[in-house]
DNA sequence: AGCACGCCGACT
DNA sequence: GTCGGCGTGCTC
C-alpha cells in the first residue's frame, strides 16, 4: 500500500492534485514539494486532504512526487489563513498560495553575488560626476546599477571609480545572516501618553493572544515610536513582526528610523527586490531568523514560524486593497492572521477609515489614541481658497494667496510642498483645430502627456507614444494643446513663479526606488529643495521640520466619481498632506484650492472638527446600507471580444438569484469600458451585512458556463469603482 | 496557464 | 495535397 499526498500546487489553473509518496521521501502538511504535470514540474505545498476536497482519483493514476524543498515547511496559521482568504475573496487557493511561498527561494541553492561599496578612498581625479557620486554612495552598498542610479551618474562612473579604488568590490553569501536588532539600542523619550499606550502594547504582545488595536493619533503624535516599542517586546520574546507599509516608497524612511531605534535596519520585503535579495529574506523568514520584517501587503502571507506582532502603518490607506489577481485588502487580511497566528495587531493612522472605526464601536478592536502632537510641534492652520473668488491667473493653477505664501516661505528660507494627485504635464491633449483628443488604443482612458520624456501615456495599460508634433487626424502642425494640470506642469509655473527657487517633483515617475527616495529625503534635509511639487507619494511618511506651507492644487479632484469613499478619501488625503507642514519648531500653513469651499469635507478640514465629519460621513453610509453597514461585491465580466463579454454578462444578470437580503445591479459598461485591450461589464451585488455575498456568488456562477475567451471576476468589498 | 488535438480555409 | 488558423479539453 502506497502513501497519497493531497498537493495544492502553484499552477494557475489548477486545484488540489493528488500524488504518491514514493518509499524513503518523508512529508508533512506544509511540506514544499516538486510536481510533475504532463511534462512540466511545478512546486506545491502538502495540504490536509480533508481541508482541500477534490475528486477521489484512483491510486493506479497517481504520479510520483518528485522532492522535497530544503525548507521549513508552511506553517500551520499560513495554511488557514490561505483557505480563509480564497475563501472570503472568491479566489483559487494555488493564487494565495503563491503569495506564500517564493519557490525560487525554497530551491535554489545559496550563491554569492559581488557587490560595491565606497572604500574612503579619495580619487586623484576628482571630476564633478566622481564626487557627486561618492557622496550620494555614502555608506551604501549594491550592484554597480545600482550604486549609478543612487547617484545620478552612469555606470562608466563607478566603473571608474572601481579601477582607481575608490570604490570596491564586497562579496556577499545570499544566504549569510542579517544583524539582529536590539531593543535597547536607542530606547526612546516617550511622553506620558505614548508611554501607556506603549505599555499596552508591550502587554498584548506578551499575552501572545489575538487582540486588534487601532492606534489613533495625529500625524506626529508619535505613533511609529509608540508601536516600536511593541516590536521591542516582540524582539525580546524572539517573535517576529511584520510591519506593512502602502507604499514602496516609504520603506526607505522607515528603514532609517528603525535602524536609530534597534541599531540595524528590518529585512525589507518589496517588489523592488532583486532575486538573490528576495530569496536571502524569505529563507531568513521562514527560518524564523529575521525578526523584523517590513514590507509591502504581499509580506503578509509570508511563512513566519513564530509571529509575534503584525503592525498596518497608515492602516486607512487604500492601496492595502489589491486590485489585481486575488483582490484582498491586507488590513482585513492582517487582522485574520493575527486569529490564526495568537497575535496583536495594529491598525495605526492618523485618519482611520470608517470601517475601523465601527469595528471599535462593536468592541472587536481595542481603541487606542495618541492625542496631540509630540513635542513642540503644532497642529497646521488649514484656510480654504475659494477658487471662483480667488481664482489663478488665466492659464495657471495657483491663486493669488497660495502664492503669497510661499513667496514668504522661501523669504524665511523654508520648504514648501504643492501637492496634486496626478502625474504627468496634462491629462488631456486636444487639437484645437479638428477637436481631436488622444485616447488609449487598449482603454477608455485619455492618454496624459508626460512632458519630461516628451511623451503620452496610458496611466491604466502603460502604453505610450511619442507626443506627436502634428495632429493625427487633421495634420495640422502646432495645433495641439494641453487641458489641466498635472504636477509636470504645476512645476513649470512654480518655475516661472520663482525661477531661483528649486523644485522638485516627486511621483512614482520620478521616485520608482527606495534608493530614488533616499536621495530625496536627502536633498529635502539638506534644503537642496525649496518646492515639492508631489503625487499622493508624498503625503506619508516623511518628517521634514523645514517645511511650513503645503498647497493643495485641486482638493477636488477625489470628490467626482460616484465612489462611495470618495470624501472619506479626500478627508484622509489632505489631513495626510497637511501633516507635512510644521513639524518641527516652526508652524505650518495649509491653504486648499477648491470651487466647492461649502462641502462637509472642506469645513471639517478648516475647522478640524474632523469628529463631526466621521459622525456624518458614517450616518449617511448607514442610510444607504453601505459598507460597513452593508457589503457590496463586483463582478467584472472582460473580455477582448465586446460581443462575448456583453453577452455573457446578461446571462450572468437573467441569472441573477433574487432574494430580500439583496440586490444585484447591472450589468452594465464599467466605467473603464476597456481596459488593456479588453472590453469589461460589471454587476454589483448590494447586501446586508450579515448576508453570505460568497456562498450565494459561489452558487450562482457555480452553476454557469462561458466562454473560455471571457474572465469573470469577482471583487469582494470592492474599493475602486472603476 | 500551457500544450496537444482536431477540424476547416488559402496556398504550392 | 499541406500549412496553419484558433476552439476545446486535459493536467493527479
Amino acid at each position: 500500500m502506497s502513501s497519497r499526498a493531497r498537493i495544492l500546487v502553484l499552477h494557475p489553473a489548477l486545484g488540489p492534485l493528488d500524488y504518491r509518496v514514493p518509499q524513503g521521501m518523508a512529508v508533512e502538511p506544509g511540506s514544499i514539494v516538486v510536481v510533475p504535470i504532463g511534462p512540466r514540474q511545478y512546486a506545491g505545498v502538502v495540504w490536509e486532504p480533508e481541508r482541500l476536497p477534490t475528486e477521489e482519483i484512483g491510486d493506479n493514476r497517481l504520479r510520483n512526487l518528485i522532492a522535497v524543498a530544503d525548507a521549513p515547511p508552511i506553517p500551520e496559521p499560513v495554511r488557514r489563513l490561505v483557505e480563509w482568504t480564497a475563501d472570503y475573496y472568491l479566489s483559487p487557493p494555488s493564487a494565495v498560495l503563491a503569495m506564500a511561498v517564493r519557490t525560487s527561494a525554497a530551491f535554489e541553492s545559496a550563491p554569492t553575488i559581488t557587490e560595491y561599496r565606497a572604500t574612503g578612498v579619495v580619487p586623484e581625479r576628482l571630476t564633478p560626476q566622481r564626487a557627486q557620486a561618492l557622496e550620494r554612495i555614502g555608506e551604501r552598498q549594491g550592484l554597480v546599477r545600482e550604486l549609478a542610479t543612487i547617484a545620478d551618474v552612469s555606470e562608466g562612473v563607478i566603473r571608474g571609480l572601481c579601477k582607481v579604488g575608490a570604490i570596491e568590490a564586497v562579496t556577499v553569501d545570499t544566504d549569510s545572516p542579517y544583524p539582529l536588532p536590539d531593543p535597547a539600542f536607542g530606547p526612546p523619550e516617550l511622553s506620558r501618553e505614548q508611554s501607556d499606550v506603549a505599555g499596552i502594547l508591550r502587554q498584548s504582545v506578551e499575552a501572545a493572544s489575538f487582540q486588534p488595536f487601532l492606534l489613533d493619533g495625529v500625524t506626529g503624535s508619535g505613533k511609529t515610536e509608540v508601536y516600536f516599542e511593541a516590536i521591542a517586546a516582540a524582539i525580546t520574546a524572539g517573535q517576529q513582526t511584520i510591519v506593512l507599509l502602502p507604499e514602496i516608497a516609504l520603506t526607505e524612511p522607515f528603514l532609517t528610523r528603525f535602524a536609530a531605534r534597534f541599531g540595524c535596519e528590518p529585512v525589507a520585503w518589496h517588489s523592488g527586490l532583486r532575486t538573490s535579495q528576495r530569496r536571502r529574506a524569505w529563507r531568513a523568514i521562514a527560518s524564523g531568523e529575521a525578526l523584523v520584517t517590513v514590507g509591502a501587503r504581499s509580506a503578509l502571507f509570508l511563512p513566519y514560524p513564530k509571529l509575534g506582532l503584525i503592525v498596518v502603518d497608515e492602516a486607512h490607506e487604500t492601496s492595502f486593497k489589491q486590485e489585481e489577481g486575488v483582490h484582498y485588502h491586507a488590513r482585513d487580511v492582517a487582522v485574520m492572521r493575527g486569529r490564526f497566528e495568537d497575535c496583536p495587531v495594529i491598525l495605526a493612522s492618523a485618519t482611520p477609515a470608517i470601517e475601523s472605526r465601527h469595528q471599535v464601536e462593536l468592541g472587536r478592536y481595542a481603541e487606542l489614541k495618541l492625542p496631540g502632537r509630540f513635542g513642540v510641534a503644532e497642529l497646521p492652520d488649514i484656510e480654504a481658497i475659494d477658487l471662483i473668488k480667488e481664482p489663478p491667473d488665466r492659464g495657471r493653477w495657483l491663486s493669488p494667496r497660495l502664492i503669497l505664501a510661499i513667496d514668504a516661505a522661501l523669504e524665511r528660507g523654508e520648504q514648501s510642498l504643492l501637492f496634486l494627485n496626478r502625474r504627468g504635464y496634462a491629462p488631456l491633449t486636444l487639437c484645437r483645430h479638428c477637436g481631436h483628443r488622444f485616447q488609449c488604443p487598449n482603454c477608455t482612458a485619455w492618454m496624459v502627456e508626460h512632458r519630461l520624456i516628451r511623451r503620452l501615456a496610458c496611466h491604466h495599460c502603460g502604453h505610450t507614444v511619442p507626443t506627436p508634433e502634428i495632429c493625427p487626424e487633421c495634420e495640422e502642425a502646432d495645433s495641439l494643446v494641453a487641458c489641466g494640470p498635472g504636477v509636470e506642469r504645476i512645476a513649470d509655473e512654480a518655475a516661472l513663479l520663482w525661477p531661483n527657487a528649486e523644485i522638485a517633483i516627486v511621483t512614482s515617475d520620478t521616485m520608482w526606488s527606495p534608493a530614488k527616495a533616499a536621495e530625496f529625503v536627502q536633498r529635502m534635509e539638506h534644503k537642496d529643495i525649496d518646492i515639492v511639487v508631489g503625487t499622493q507619494l508624498v503625503t506619508k511618511g516623511y518628517h521634514f521640520p523645514n517645511l511650513t506651507v503645503v498647497g493643495v492644487v485641486d482638493a477636488d479632484l477625489g470628490l467626482d466619481g460616484g465612489d462611495l469613499r470618495a470624501a472619506e478619501r479626500t478627508f484622509q488625503q489632505i489631513m495626510q498632506v497637511s501633516g507635512r507642514a510644521g513639524r518641527g519648531e516652526k508652524p505650518g500653513s495649509v491653504f486648499i484650492q477648491t470651487h466647492a469651499p461649502d462641502a462637509r469635507v472642506m469645513h471639517a478640514l478648516v475647522s478640524g472638527d474632523s469628529a463631526a465629519f466621521y459622525a456624518a460621513e458614517t450616518e449617511a453610509r448607514r442610510e444607504a446600507g453601505a459598507p460597513p453597514y452593508g457589503r457590496y461585491a463586483a463582478i467584472i465580466v472582460s473580455s477582448e471580444d465586446k460581443a462575448a463579454a456583453d453577452e455573457t454578462a446578461r446571462m450572468i444578470g437573467r441569472t441573477a438569484p433574487r432574494r430580500d437580503e439583496m440586490h444585484v445591479y447591472g450589468p452594465a459598461p464599467a466605467p473603464l469600458a476597456m481596459l488593456r485591450g479588453r472590453h469589461r461589464f460589471r454587476l454589483l451585488v448590494h447586501a446586508r451585512r450579515a448576508f453570505d455575498v460568497q456562498d450565494m456568488i459561489r452558487d450562482w456562477l457555480g452553476a454557469l458556463e462561458w466562454s473560455a475567451k471571457v474572465r469573470v471576476a469577482v471583487d469582494v468589498d470592492p474599493y475602486s469603482f472603476l
